[in-house]
This record gives structure tokens, sequence and C-alpha cells, in this order.
DNA sequence: CCCGATGTTGCAAATAATGCAACAGACTGT
DNA sequence: ACAGTCTGTTGCATTATTTGCAACATCGGG
């Protein structure tokens, strides 16, 4: 069922098929069973299949099963409000950016990516944060193996600007895409930590570039140092290196807050 | 793996064995494959088991791959935005309500289900909805296999108050739960349908009890009707039974595509 | 320290999956 | 209308895999 994992469109027997290089005939026996068991369903018309109930329902549930998820969804709820702007959390699967999941705010900006998507490490402000923080070494070959493919006008293509665009990151605690994945889409995303070194995760959050003046983007900064130390307490790291200490007292989580956020 | 199913707990080798009623060999073999391969996530202190990010990934893409999912995202983030109140999605699994996912509102109300997670059918307002607009002689049948279980002091037992109920909500078109599942939250629901006969969907919203008073119900219910019309409409059904026409034009909502079709 | 419980591994018998081929529909272009 | 190509499904003998029993190793509690 691992065919399922790229892309949205419905596959068919024989396209399955060739891709996996398997049998049609296995290939239609063992689509049938899992169709009859839930975890695929057919489309009558097109006789495609797609991902079933079944495997929402117990895929869906690594969301409450993990700590980090649980911890984060107050958290970035509590950003998203504070913002305005949808507020995302990113791991890394391997080597490759996954966005988990999201809360969604009222200015509403479609980053193009659905919750359980990969994306680009070196187009995006959560992937690059990731890839801040990650094994260099590790990063390095990556590069060398994938290169940085062009998305946008923006997108940092050349290795060396790409390696400076991290070292900035590290030292800021932050990172900013200014379209460079979406024309016309800025993120910024920090860092989260499960413990004194290793990165557990990114959280973002993005707008369109003609909502917010760059001078303002410290604002947004500070709100997901905030979250970020936050999160990142809850997963064991009592040394968050961003960002000013909360000051104000953290508000509990969970219960309804009247979001409130001062749009200047 | 449908093990995984239910609950959130993390599971053990000889505990699946039990319930599966299958040897502790086997499960451990297979549990050990599926780890390997992502499927699951393996605790290592206590050795149990979790869903893992890859079933994550795949199970998550039903979202985008069904019709119904797909046209109701953006439809129901209008409706939360105006009612202000999280607003959900739930369809029928077999008999039991299933919650597929919502969009969060600043003012919050945890209902106690999570995505992916079923919820009674005779004891919340998106499971009568569902329940007013199913098979009538199927929702007796169950009726009487399963009985009407109490959950809180409101919850509806008796079969034929819960008939009367189901009748009032096939009348009105929306349905009603006064803390009928959990003490103190109250929600609000409308059915969806794919034609002019058969129901697709539930979308309904909740807030705590508190803070609407019963004679502002009629906004929220028109809210939902707008809604319920309009992806209704999607789905091949255009000639939605219940509420007003849509007369205010729908505002464009922050950056995303207008999207409004003109309904008859 | 023992005891009950847990999770893993060897091995032969039993079972299920495999691939080839043939079949039946559906669609395309002439 | 027709042949031609693509699609998805099914029979069947060979093959490879899973299965269950048992023994073994490991852990935590009294």
């Amino acid at each position: 069922m691992g065919e399922f994992q790229r892309g949205t469109r419905k596959l068919s027997v024989s396209e399955i098929s060739r891709t996996l290089g398997i049998p049609k005939s296995q290939v239609s026996r063992t689509l049938a069973e899992f169709r009859n068991n839930g975890w695929l369903i057919q489309d009558p018309a097109s006789r495609t299949y797609s991902v079933g109930l079944r495997a929402y329902t117990v895929g869906v549930r690594y969301l409450s099963a993990s700590d980090l998820t649980r911890e984060a969804l107050p958290i970035l709820r509590l950003a998203a409000d504070k913002s305005g702007f949808t507020t995302t959390l990113s791991i890394m699967d391997g080597f490759r950016p996954l966005y988990l999941f999201g809360v969604e705010a009222p200015v509403y900006a479609d980053f193009g990516t659905r919750m359980g998507e990969h994306f680009p490490m070196h187009a995006s402000a959560p992937g690059k944060a990731l890839a801040g923080f990650c094994n260099p070494d590790l990063v390095e070959r990556w590069i060398t193996h994938n290169g940085l493919s062009r998305i946008t006008a923006n997108t940092i293509c050349e290795p060396a600007e790409f390696r400076q665009a991290l070292k900035q990151i590290r030292a800021r605690g932050y990172s900013i895409s200014r379209g460079e994945r979406t024309p016309g889409l800025t993120g910024i995303a920090v860092p989260v930590f499960e413990d004194d070194q290793t990165i557990a995760a990114a959280m973002g959050l993005a707008f369109p570039s003609s909502h917010v003046a760059p001078d303002r983007f410290d604002y947004y900064v500070a709100i997901l140092h905030d979250a970020g130390r936050k999160l990142s307490a809850r997963l064991g790291c009592w040394n968050y290196p961003f960002g000013a200490q909360a000051k104000e007292s953290d508000r509990p989580l969970g219960s309804y807050s009247p979001a409130d956020r001062d749009v200047a």
C-alpha cells in the first residue's frame, strides 16, 4: 500500500503494476482484498483505487499517539490566535520535511501542501529551519546527491548561498522564505528541540507577502519563539536558545482563550 | 493493523495476541515487520507499538482523495468564520458516525472526539442528523441490537423518545444536542446530501452551552443550512430542502478563491 | 531469589501467494 | 462496424510463505 504514499491521483491496476514491476494479476487480487477490508476504495466508474476510510482512521491516530503532536496542538492554536495566521508543524522524515498538520486562522494562505505531504528542504521556511539544525554532514550529502532544484524565481539553488542561509538561521534561530516555494507567499519558521541538541520539529506560519511589511517580521518571530520554547520544554529541552524568556505568564492552555490578537 | 483502529493506547504483543486470539509468535513477527517498514513505531522502553509515520502519510490522503472532504474544507472554514465556533464534518461508517475533521475557530470547545474517531449515533448532534436521514429500518435494527446507552444525564436513552427526536430532525432539517454527550457542551448539526435522497455527511458546530442563549440557535442553524446547501450542491444535490436561499453575497474569505457558484 | 509474565527464535507441516496464460470488456482510430 | 490495443479478472500447478508448537531469553515484583 506504500504506492499510495505519493500523489493524490487515483491509481489503476495497470499503473501500479508497471510502477512496481509486479504482474497485473497479483496487483488486481491484492487491491481487491484491500478494498474488501476497507483499506482502499475503488471508484466504480474508472475502477481506480484510492485510500479508504479504514486507512484514514488508523493512520490519523499517529497524531494522538505521538507526544510531539499531542503537545503541539494547543501551542499551535495559541500562536495562530496571536498571529492571525495559519501555523504549522513539520518534521524531518528521513531527509524530506513532512507537513504534519496545522491550525488554521482566518487569514488563510494556501501554501499548497496538505497534511501528510512532503515538501522541499531548501525552498520553505520550515524546511530550512529543519535543515539548519540537522547534522550538517548529512545535509551536505543530500545537496550533492539531489541538488537544489528551482521552484520559483526566489528559490535558493546555489549550494554556497544555501549554506550561508543555514548559517544565518542557526545564528538567529529562525528561517524566512520569501516566495521561495510559492510566489507571493512568505513563511517564517523556528526549530523545536527535544533535548539540548537534537531538533524534533519546526513550527511555522505563512501569509501573503503583501499582508505584512518586513519590519514587522520580528513580531511574528517572537510569537514563534515563545511557541517553540514552550513546545521544546514539553519535550524535554529546558534551555531553548532563542527569543526572549516568556515574560507574561503563560496562560493555561486547553481551555478556550478569546483570541487576543493585536494587529497594528 | 486493524487492531490500531480503536483507542490511542500503545499496544503490546501479548495484548494484541490475546485480543485477536493469535499466537504471540505470529504477532511478534508481524509487528516487527510493520515496524521495519515504517507502518508502526515501537517504543523502545515499553516495547509497545503504535501507529507510524508512514501509516499517517498514507491514511491522511483519504482527505484529499475524497470528493466530499475536498469540497467541504472551504465551506467549513466559512461557517467557522461566520459562527466563530469550531465546525466539523462527519459521516456514517457503517452505522457508527465518524468524525472526519473540522475547522477550528478561536472559541474553542473540546468535544472530546479526535479526527478519525467514532462517536455515538444517539448522543451527538451530527450523529442524530446522520441517523435521521438514514434508512429508518436500519436505524431501528441498530437500536434493538445495541440499545441507547446512557452517556450523560441528558442522553436520550428511550427508543420512543429517540424516534420522536429523529422525526423532528427530519422536519426541521437540523439536530441539537444539549450536553447529551459532553456536559456543558451544545452542538448543532445539519445533513449534507449527495443526491436528492441519500445523505452523505453531517456538518456541525459546538460551543459551551453557557455561551449562547437558545433563542440565538436559529442564527447558527441558518449558517449551517447555507453551508449544507453549498456542499450538497457540490456533491450533486441541487434541491437542498432546508433553510432559506442564500441572499447575502458570500464574501470572499481571506485570499482564498471566491469559489461560490450561484445556486439556482 | 524465584516466579509469572513477557518478547523472540527454530523448525517441520500446512497454507497461501505467485506467475503464466487465457479470457472478457472497454476504448481508439480507421 | 471493425480490428486492434488496452484494460481488469480468473484457473491452475508450482512455489514460497506463513503458521503454530515449543523452547529459549528477558524482565519486573514479591
